[in-house]
Formats: structure tokens, C-alpha cells, sequence
DNA sequence: GAATGCAACTAACGATCGTTAGTTTCTTTT
DNA sequence: AAAAGAAACTAACGATCGTTAGTTGCATTC
């Protein structure tokens, strides 16, 4: 039994949801068809259900194995014990890192989460929503200890998400600058808006 | 030969761009159809004809009013004699009013480009190209005269505008937080990072 | 070597897609 | 009232969609 495939240690499974990510960002869940994703992955259209059950299971597989990297993350920081710029600016480049070198997966799950069936999309909107919620707490708690400038957290945590979240545009001329250079500068400016 | 219709002074097709351009942002392009459309706008699907020419056309119509709403903006901030902080505060404020009251062509613009066929696609993004370079400009003239902090414009450039994008996130639960109070937050947040 | 099981194949299903053709209904102009 | 024009309709086109059924090839296990 073994189903070992593709170039590297990866289940078939495992690369028809990479293509799939690629497929699913260049052209939309909704335009990128099964023959489409078939032939990157070198098969017909119909084999690709020896290994998925749907093209909504890719989608959902996609869009929760980011959203647990992403909250994992944050329940790490929450219970280390940090100043809350420290905290901020961990969680800053863990997105940064994440849109970077999990470009395709993190966009998928962005950008295309609208396309999951009930009652996936209510849970997915949930762990956003409580996300979201606890970084805003995580700034609350920040200004009640002094230890940042006095801002409407709400605010922030929509800023500093959609600001790491444009990175994708970024992604596409990559040449002008590097990796590095744009995730220090981003953290830089991001973090100095919070700095009393 | 009085096209007048709808319950303003509006003509039939813009009301289908209307229409089509909330279908086109709670389903995707790709998955938004023509007779999803006609439904909406209470008529058969065929009958759309008789107003627009295909359904990428409508696609463009909004990626272009979009761009060209916002281009006219720029030139106008370019030519006038401000300080760069003021320039980028009248940026900023834009691109939020016009995420705040014209959200659905704004969202499509920024989400749903990429369906656009060529050679209009090739157009809407070297306008987008030149708009963020005009954008980087300003911020570098700035540094250069010393106005604003010295930091890597690009990186900037692609946070602000990323940071605004990102208020559609927002529509969605506008209880919690009036329009402007978001809009002062931001501003507030993202001119900060630009000060010295 | 026979049996087992995974993963590929071909063929096709019913549904839906954007769009066109041809016709009819209604409104406005003469 | 007649003529003209705009905008609605029905019907259907060919294409493509996600998915299922049934079958074949091939490797592993007994």
C-alpha cells in the first residue's frame, strides 16, 4: 500500500490539493474546472476522485489547514509571557512568513472561503471572527497595562491583517524587493503605529 | 426613445451593472451567472442582451469606472500644493469613502480583475502599476524634502492601500463601529506610521 | 502463481453555462 | 390610426460543468 507519488514525500492527495491552491488562485474557485486541475496533476478528470471526494473538499481542506496554522500560532503567543508589542509584532510576521512562503494556501483561504458549502463556511466564519477577537483583545489588554498607544483596537486588528493580506500583490513582482526588506518594513511600520 | 427605468434616474443597464455588481461580490465572478442576473434584475436572462453586449462586459465597465475614479482623484492631489501628509491623508480618506458608499464596485475592482479578458486586463493592471508608482512618488518626494519619515515607500505604498482594501472585511458587521470612527482610526493609524 | 486492492482509464449522466435567433408586446413618434 | 423602435419574451445552440459507473492495468501480498 504504498501511495507514494509526486516528486517529494507527498500523498497524490497532497499534490492534487497543491495544483488545485494554484489553480484555485489564478483563476477563481468557480472558473478553475476538475479536467483543469486533472491536467496539472498529469490524469483525467474522473481519477481525481480516487483520492478526494469533491472539489468543495479541496476548498475546505485548503481554507482549515490554514486557519488551525493560524490559531495555533496565536494560542502560543497568548500564553507566552511577552510585552504586547512583542507579542503584536510575533504575530505580524508570523502572517508576513506565512503569505510568503504559504502564498497560494493563505490567499486560497483569503480570498475563496466564500465558496464553502454550509456548514463549513459558518465554522470557518467563526474561527475568523474569534481570531480576530482575540487579537483585538490582545491590544486591550496592551492599552489597560500602558503598554501601547491608546488606539480603537478594532481598528488596528483590521489594519494590520489587511495590510499583511495585500502582500499577494506583492507576490507577483516579486523582483523589486526582497523578502526580507518588505517583511522588516512592514513590520516596522505597522508596529510604530502602535508604539506610544 | 425614453430608456428611462428603475425607480431613479437610471438606465436599464445600470441598473444590471447595479445588480450584477453585488452578484459578482457574493459569488464570484465565475460562479455569478447570467440568469442569477436576470433575476434580480426581473427579466429573462436573454433580455440582458438588449442592454450590454456579454457578461464581461460588465466586468469592465466596473473595473474601469473604478480605476478611473480613482486616477482623476490622484491627479488632482498631484497637482495640488500640499504638504505630502496632507496629500496622503486625502489618499486615504478617498479610498475609504469610496470603500465605505461605493463598496460593491470597489471590492469587485479590486477581487474580480482578473476575469477580465485581455487586452483589458493588460490595461487595468498597468493602470494599477501607475498608480502605485505615482503613489511612491509622492512618498519619496516627501522623504526627499524631508517631510515624512524615511522609510522604504514601496512597503508603504503597499500597506496603505492594502490596509483600506481590507475595510470590506468591515462591511460585513458595520454594528459595531460607525463609518466615522473607522475612518478617523485609520487615517489616525496609517499617518502615523508615516510621521517623524 | 493466485488473489487482492489501489489507481488509472473511457464513457456518459444530467445540469447549467453564456449567448444567439426569432418573435411578440408595449411605448413612443408621426 | 399607422409606423417605428425599444425591450421583453420563448426556444434552443453548443460547450462545459461536477460527478458517477464500470472497467482495466499494475503492483503488492498471500
Amino acid at each position: 500500500m504504498a501511495k507514494i507519488q509526486g516528486k517529494k514525500n507527498s500523498t497524490k492527495k497532497e499534490v492534487i490539493i497543491e495544483k488545485a491552491s494554484r489553480l484555485f488562485r489564478e483563476k477563481g474557485f468557480g472558473a478553475a474546472s476538475m479536467r483543469d486541475l486533472a491536467e496539472h496533476v498529469g490524469v483525467e478528470a474522473a481519477s481525481l476522485y480516487n483520492h478526494i471526494r469533491s472539489k468543495s473538499e479541496i476548498l475546505q481542506t485548503i481554507c482549515f489547514k490554514v486557519a488551525n496554522e493560524f490559531m495555533t500560532n496565536l494560542e502560543a503567543v497568548e500564553s507566552s509571557q511577552q510585552t504586547t508589542l512583542k507579542k503584536m509584532e510575533a504575530i505580524i510576521r508570523l502572517h508576513i512568513r506565512m503569505m510568503l512562503d504559504q502564498y497560494e494556501f493563505v490567499y486560497i483561504a483569503d480570498h475563496e472561503w466564500r465558496h464553502l458549502p454550509e456548514p463549513y463556511l459558518s465554522n470557518f466564519l467563526n474561527q475568523r471572527r474569534n481570531y480576530r477577537k482575540r487579537l483585538g483583545d490582545i491590544l486591550e489588554d496592551g492599552i489597560a497595562k500602558g503598554e501601547i498607544k491608546n488606539i480603537d483596537p478594532y481598528t488596528a486588528v483590521l489594519t494590520i491583517l489587511s495590510a499583511v493580506s495585500g502582500i499577494d500583490s506583492w507576490q507577483r513582482s516579486r523582483k523589486s524587493t526582497s523578502a526580507e526588506v518588505l517583511e522588516a518594513n512592514m513590520v516596522k511600520y505597522l508596529i510604530e503605529g502602535l508604539k506610544k
